[in-house]
DNA sequence: CCCATATTGTTATAAAACATAACAATATTC
DNA sequence: GAATATTGTTATGTTTTATAACAATATGGG
């Protein structure tokens, strides 16, 4: 993490020369894994101390805008498999953040909600995200985010319509 | 994937209506999980016939950039953990693709080099990768992947020195 | 209406990815 | 030369992600 850049040494033999990564770095796809992984670690620190991670502060996000989605759906929408999906409800559930309710229309369907506990609970963690990416993302200007963010749905809607 | 963006339809019960997620949309990290999976999962297809997974094949390009780098400095390069890049090394040893030869100054350390067929495969791999990269990426032109690949350097590179 | 087929949520299970602890051999430092 | 650190390794554990099968229910065609 914190090494400082350093020119390999020629006078001794050095364990740690630089390791060079020209040949990867000129696929997106790499940079993508590289910088969401920075990311991605750090915000799992800031929602630790609500005990939530990633996925699951992913799902109440996505409840919180979605009330009432079936679990199918909303697994299709964030990529994740049904299976996994019931364990992730499972543990929100037993938390008491969401709760499964009865379609009336559709006797196999569950509407899924969040609880008043839920909500604020998301609301805590969205905001501790949005703060998390305000110290990530503070080499970026207002301007290059927004890029950033274009950049990505483009290749996101790119990907759907192939 | 493929699904047309659809009005929801207000007439009839719509099972699969659609899913907002204006929220987590506009969150850096978001975004670069979700095109980061997209990506991933096409290429992993494009190295499939070539028995190579994007883990393996990052380790055969680094290797070919960094001939002769310990296991220890190519775990931390990658930002994986050392017990993980043994069996990995085990792996594509046992493929034939990368020998560890001993090193002459450090009796504990191990030279990491590609065989002749570590090589091919290598280069065979990057070809399809750079390939793969070209149909996921075809609505952006080549100032946006640049701009792209700069900033989400920036991240990285930002990432680096807090 | 009946039958074939699809969907929903679920269980069980497996595979893949990622992390931690401890250790022998060797190197480094003081 | 003793204490300490590094390298590669084994063993183990956890988390994440994927696959297969199933009962209950819905849907659509004849």
């Amino acid at each position: 993490m914190g090494k400082p850049a350093q020119i390999p040494s020629e006078t001794h033999l050095d364990a740690s020369p630089a390791v060079r990564d020209t040949a990867l770095s000129q696929l997106v796809g790499y940079n993508l894994k590289r910088s969401f992984n920075g990311i991605y670690i750090d915000l799992a620190e800031a929602l630790r101390p609500l005990g939530l991670r990633m996925i699951t502060f992913t799902i109440l996000t996505m409840l919180r805008e979605n009330p009432g989605i079936r679990m199918s759906n909303l697994s299709a929408a964030i990529d994740m498999e049904k299976p996994n999906m019931v364990s992730m409800i499972d543990a929100l559930s037993a938390r008491g953040l969401v709760t499964r309710r009865a379609d009336p229309l559709d006797r196999r369907a569950r509407q899924l909600h969040l609880t008043d506990a839920g909500e604020e609970l998301q609301q805590q963690a969205y905001e501790a995200a949005r703060a998390h990416e305000e110290g990530c993302l503070q080499h970026l200007d207002k301007a290059e985010r927004a890029q950033l963010i274009a950049l990505l749905l483009k290749i996101r809607h790119g990907a759907d319509n192939d």
